[in-house]
DNA sequence: TGTACGGATCAACGAATGTTGATTACTCAT
DNA sequence: ATGAGTAATCAACATTCGTTGATCCGTACA
């Protein structure tokens, strides 16, 4: 199904934007409400080219959106995303848990 | 919290493990049920080696599970792995949305 | 016991990712 | 207009990851 490869390249992006610790980290700090750059250089304790980077990812999977404003750009969790992440997620669950269904070795 | 920094521990391994093509076809092939290695590498048409590679990033993360039998090798979803993939999910939704919670940008 | 098969592991290589520091672009205050 | 502050982008480099082919190990069957 074309549907399915959608998912499945969905699900790479989705995946792998999450992969790394930093940008777990990220998330964790939207969890509590929308954030500048700054404010995530300063919890974070890192650069802000590195901050960049990995927001630049996670935006790009569709995981947070920004919102500049003034001199200051604003992170936000993007409702979206988490529930394609989910649905991604739901799909990998076996449906049918069938056991013995392995087939032609003998 | 510790458990915090488990769960992100946790998370980095699954999501790493989930954020390959390659990969997520094997848990595709698997919800259908329990396989061994040369079923899979018929369905998904590619060398033994590269296979066993990402059998074992998969079984590494605790998403699928092994069980050789004679000369073969039987792989198969590892519920608990996914429900484990589940509850790192469930923890990204933000718990409170609130908004305009941002701090100090002035 | 020997040989053929399934599968794991290893080394070597190339490709993709993450890091760092510098530069650029934009906005605000003076 | 100038200078300071915020953030994106770029180039260079280091590290990690995935691929390939060879080799090794264990099991089954003659």
């Amino acid at each position: 199904m074309t549907t399915t490869i959608k998912r499945r390249d969905a699900g790479v992006s989705l995946f792998h934007a999450l992969s790394d610790v930093t940008r777990l980290e990220i998330m964790e700090r939207l969890k509590e409400g929308e954030q500048c750059v700054c404010d995530l250089t300063d919890a974070l304790k890192t650069g802000q080219s590195r901050l960049s980077f990995h927001l630049k990812v996670l935006k790009d999977a569709g995981l947070i959106t920004d919102r500049p404003e003034g001199r200051w750009t604003y992170y936000a969790l993007n409702r979206e995303g988490l529930e394609e992440l989910e649905a991604v997620v739901q799909a990998l669950r076996g449906s049918r848990p069938r056991v013995g269904s392995s087939s032609r070795c003998r």
